[in-house]
DNA sequence: ATAAAATGTCAAGTATATATTGCATAAAGA
DNA sequence: TCTTTATGCAATATATACTTGACATTTTAT
């Protein structure tokens, strides 16, 4: 499913896919496949992701149903 | 660097990685492998350990010291 | 003391994340 | 209009996550 989160943050801080790519040190097709929801990134990448947007992993990876307790 | 914080949660449900491992779906490798910290696992995979120990990303796979806003 | 269960590790194979390149489209500005 | 910037999409290539199978060591239970 799409991460509008990532986008969300992306925006908030005003700067393209091509530019957060650059700042977490991959293209700018990964960034987009992710926000688009096509595939399940690393989580070096995922934390480096929220490094560069000021972000914890639970604000942009965690889905609330996601959230239910076993 | 190793992942105590996952092994403790592991311990807390008193599992064993074979049985964590099942739960999630991978081989008992892969789970010995990310708690040594050998390895960048996929943030599903992550999700679905936290689903299996009751947690959430944040408290198993985000280091305080990546918590700096930049 | 012995067996069983849990963990560490290694080598070789498979699946998939990510890179690279290129093309297409839409929006914004000169 | 023309150019630039941002994004989407697809094919092929490479790096690496993850599997499989096996053996060794440690821990726990009998």
């Amino acid at each position: 499913m799409k991460n509008l989160k990532l986008k969300v943050a992306r925006a908030e801080h005003d700067i393209s896919q091509d530019e957060l790519a650059k700042r977490v040190g991959v293209t700018r097709q990964t960034i987009g496949m992710i926000e688009a929801g096509k595939f399940n990134p690393s989580l070096q990448l995922c934390i480096a992701i929220c490094k560069a947007l000021g972000k914890t992993l639970n604000d942009l990876f965690w889905e609330e149903n996601s959230n239910e307790k076993i």
